[in-house]
DNA sequence: CTGTTAGCGCTTTCAT
DNA sequence: ATGAAAGCGCTAACAG
């Protein structure tokens, strides 16, 4: 007994063909009908037929063949210092909402340092790229990235709290991560306003009476750390009888440890509160204080940047800058989308907020 | 002067045809040279004639065509609860250095509550799938990932910390995670030897004299999971005088807090020891403890399981069970290339080892 | 040893 | 309003 059931099809994957056979048309409508341009070139009777026979048979595109006739892959390259962090776990979630929104793939290139991965991002990944998000990377890192790229400078590419807005009738001074102008209609950057979290956390700071305040940076030369480096010193610089210091620290809670060592054992009096450019560093300089039998907040306040959920396993909790990682990832993408349409224009950076709690107290009466 | 430069290849990216006409051979030809299956089919010096002209135009394979033609993407899709935590930043580096290794693409898919993604892996993903590594997957949602791909149970699987060991010649009881016996040979389980995990802890603990211990039980129905809690109350019951306590706690720093100050302040005898399932729980755990003018380690010892970074952040620093996540990425990816080349054998659990660092003293006397 | 050929599944003119 | 046919870049039979 030959059964020869149509709608429990066994065995591989339909293909278009298979459909367009079982709603009785051709292999062009059935294409035409599931792009969602068959508008006046197809009955809506033979439309809604095949789009019924698809999802009958289960059927789903075979993105190879669709990426090799159309010879764009509709994917972007996501490209994050570290996937440890659950900051870069933000920014991926952001923007692969977004990307999947517009029927765009989105792949993970966890940069440099990620163990045993490749160098060059673009060996490490599968078929071709319509573009590249990077995020928070270090300058160097950044050049590269440009670099290897085979055809290199065509490639859109989207930073990510990576390098000052291109400002549009900016003429003079350049930063040295600044895009040049020849890149400057495929390239587009999207940033926290960080000199704004910066400045918030030292009007926080000094609106507690703190004075001698030192700024635990972070030891790595990207856009993002620098900012709130100048930020520190301009916004200290308003402030009378205010006294700056600074240490630069490893990105990790070894690193802030140590320098919030070196930062509170120093010469000169000590300093009342340490601004940390990261919860990380924030977390090792809370143990450095209490290593020294101080206490937080009531010897030495401490602040960090992120707003991960460390700031708040942390006791005390961390007052720290809250970085909408997650809107960051998603303007990223939508960047992007707008730089393939051509049509890319340079947005105010995202808005970030100062999340007071317990790590920040008055400064100690002398 | 029209210059017709042949090694500086401007234009789109060139084809295996180029680099054929260039080293004036067939298509086919260069396909095998560039294959490496060219042992005794092509003259040796045909053949580097080949690859000079490949490099030389900076010739890399069109992934799309490649992946048409063989109908096999050597792509794997991974899946983990949440890319928030560095634990699944481990796995996935482990994982894709293995991929890498093979010429394998490995794409991520955080599953459900990781906002804004769609429900099912199998639509987010890009193109076909040779395999499908999940890691610590609660059991529904497990299920529900096998269910959802079209064609399901023909996909091979490999559970990371998500099953138990496929016994060879174990008949009667299956655990409810237990695959079923018809997708026997398509799965694989690779798994953090995590029961040993727990008899360390326990054994620690005991040591220092604690007898009156409360397990801290992440409140989520995984195999990974429950083989702690039930390691713990096994390794309890071999310890004369032994009160053994447990609280269900939610996967969080709140989540740990809460549960651990249930314990704390429940009737009877206080614990002066908290067993965390995880470092995150440890630290809500010390929260707690702290919160009711009690001392980590001085009046309750804690643990946790995985060493995050987390866990030397805290301050005191953590005893935890140290997890080699990165191996476990790796192991899997290698269980999955052996599934695929129908050669695969289960190996015992990876190793783990007790941190001990600051959390843990001898219990209280009295 | 090497070249010719066919075809993977899809989109897109171009006819009808 | 629909169908026929070509071709994206690659690999694998099959000839020579």
């Amino acid at each position: 007994m030959p059964s020869t059931h149509r709608d429990v099809a066994p065995g591989p994957r339909p293909t278009s063909r298979d459909v367009a056979r079982a709603a009785g048309v051709s292999q062009a409508t059935v294409s035409l009908v599931l792009g969602g341009k068959w508008q006046g070139r197809v009955s809506p009777r033979t439309a809604a037929a095949v789009r019924e026979a698809a999802t009958d048979l289960g059927y789903r595109p075979n993105l190879a063949a669709r990426d090799l006739r159309l010879g764009s892959t509709r994917t972007a390259l996501l490209v994050v210092p570290a996937l440890t962090s659950e900051f870069f776990g933000n920014v991926y979630a952001g923007a692969v909402a977004v990307a999947a929104e517009h029927g765009f793939g989105l792949v993970l290139y966890p940069s440099p340092q990620g163990v045993g991965t490749a160098r060059n991002p673009f060996e490490s990944t599968r078929g071709a790229l319509d573009g590249v998000i990077a995020s928070s990377m270090a300058a160097d890192a950044l050049r590269e990235i440009r670099g290897s790229f085979p055809g290199g400078q065509a490639l859109p590419l989207v930073m990510l709290d990576s390098a000052p807005p291109t400002a549009p009738g900016d003429p003079g001074h350049r930063e040295p991560d600044a895009p040049a102008p020849a890149a400057r209609d495929t390239t587009a950057t999207v940033n926290h306003d960080l000199a704004d979290g910066m400045r918030q956390v030292v009007g926080h700071l000094t609106g507690l009476g703190h004075r001698r305040i030192t700024h635990l940076g972070a030891a790595i030369d990207s856009w993002t750390f620098r900012v709130r480096s100048r930020t520190f010193r301009e916004s200290m610089a308003t402030v009378p009888d205010a006294v700056p210091g600074s240490e630069p620290a490893d990105l990790s809670v070894g690193g802030g440890q140590t320098a919030a060592r070196r930062a509170l054992t120093g010469p000169g009096p000590r300093p009342t509160a340490l601004v940390c450019d990261d919860d990380t560093i924030a977390a090792g300089a809370c143990k450095a204080v209490r290593r020294l039998g101080l206490s937080v907040p009531g010897d030495v306040s401490v602040t960090g940047f992120d707003d991960l959920s460390l700031a708040t396993a942390l006791d005390p909790e961390l007052t720290t800058v809250r970085l909408p990682a997650q809107q960051l990832g998603a303007h990223g993408m939508r960047a992007l989308l707008d730089l393939l349409a051509g049509s890319f224009t340079e947005r105010p950076p995202l808005p970030v907020t100062l999340a007071v709690r317990d790590s920040t107290a008055p400064a100690p009466r002398r």
